[in-house]
DNA sequence: AATACGTGGTT
DNA sequence: TAACCAAGTAT
């Protein structure tokens, strides 16, 4: 391909972009970057991006709001314990970020004097705050003129500027040079840009069917003008069925649902006789409620071999995100 | 560098 | 239905 093609895109895509960008984007509660926006706290903002580590926006939603209702600042998570940043958690998935948010709002609250830091540097020094997760909350809760790269960005460059179907399968160097060389040099451009290649990535340019008869730089975009090539590599899907991620995902279920221990041999084995939420021999669980007997059910029905079992209980007491006393296993 | 880490909507 | 995939981070 011509660098001609590639030298145009670069100048029109922009304009095009972020006029897209402000006529389509989503009004999100967290979001500041669009004019009609009501304005978030950068502790909004920060609960927004843990959130959305690896989880689609329409399912962070509800959870947020309760989050900012509960916990309308760092100090009023870092008085709590780590458990009910869990519990609240509910079913987001990774519940690590829950705890890490948790962590990181007491350091907030120790190192910071309450405040959620505005540079980079000190907000990749909070747990659970990588390379993304700072740059996103320097640019949208702070306005500052950082590259931000996430996995809708990388797509986005990738097809545009690359002509390639997706990006490579770890983020490069090359990418890095090219998302700071797009970046506008005014602040409050990059901050727009940021968000617009990102909400483009997320509702029309996505991984799976683009939707690129809506896209407004389809007349630039390389991947396109060869042809949609395919991609150059087929992803390794993330295994699922018999993981100790379903059997950890399982126990946290029960756990969340709980008021009190359970017991770790409920966890361990079917109760003798018991087939069932509802069924006959039935295991009193009458502190935990049925919710707690359907989960622990579930788990079950995994059948999941008694060393896995022991090996994912060991874990997510080693990670902290269960403990135990004599009574059994509580979050 | 590769791998572990939840959960549920979409294809 | 089985796979894929999502505003990643830590080890």
């Amino acid at each position: 391909m011509s660098t001609e093609i590639t030298d145009t895109s670069r100048r029109l895509a922009p304009r095009l972009i972020e006029d897209w960008f402000l006529a389509n984007g989503r009004d999100l509660p967290w979001r500041t970057a669009l004019p009609h926006s009501s304005g978030c706290t950068p502790w909004g903002i920060m609960i927004s991006e843990f959130m959305l580590q690896q989880t689609p926006v329409i399912r962070v939603l509800p959870a947020w709001e309760a989050w900012m209702n509960r916990w309308p600042t760092p100090a009023d998570l870092a008085a709590e314990p780590a458990s009910e940043a869990v519990r609240a958690w509910g079913r987001l998935g990774y519940p690590r970020r829950a705890q890490r948010l948790h962590a990181a709002a007491v350091a907030i609250v120790e190192k910071h004097d309450g405040a959620v830091p505005d540079t980079r540097e000190a907000l990749q020094e909070l747990p659970g705050v990588g390379a993304y997760t700072s740059a996103a909350i320097a640019a949208f809760a702070f306005g500052r003129r950082e590259s931000v790269v996430d996995t809708n960005i990388r797509r986005v460059h990738a097809r545009l500027f690359s002509g390639k179907a997706l990006p490579a399968p770890s983020f490069t160097a090359a990418e890095a040079r090219l998302a700071e060389e797009l970046l506008p040099e005014d602040r409050a451009e990059s901050v727009t840009w940021n968000a617009a290649v990102m909400e483009l990535g997320a509702l029309v340019c996505t991984a799976r069917s683009p939707k690129c008869e809506e896209c407004p730089v389809a007349a630039q975009c390389a991947w396109l003008a060869a042809g949609s090539p395919e991609p150059e590599y087929t992803p390794r899907g993330q295994a699922w069925h018999g993981t100790d991620r379903q059997v950890r995902g399982a126990i946290l279920a029960v756990l969340r649902e709980a008021g009190t221990p359970v017991p770790r041999e409920l966890f361990l084995e079917r109760p003798d006789g018991w087939d069932g939420p509802a069924g006959t021999g039935s295991p009193d669980l009458s502190w935990g409620g049925s919710g707690v007997l359907h989960h622990l059910d579930a788990l079950h029905r995994l059948k999941a071999p008694a060393e896995q079992r022991e090996r994912c209980l060991a874990g997510l007491l080693k990670d902290g995100l269960a403990s135990e006393s004599d009574a059994g296993l509580t979050l």
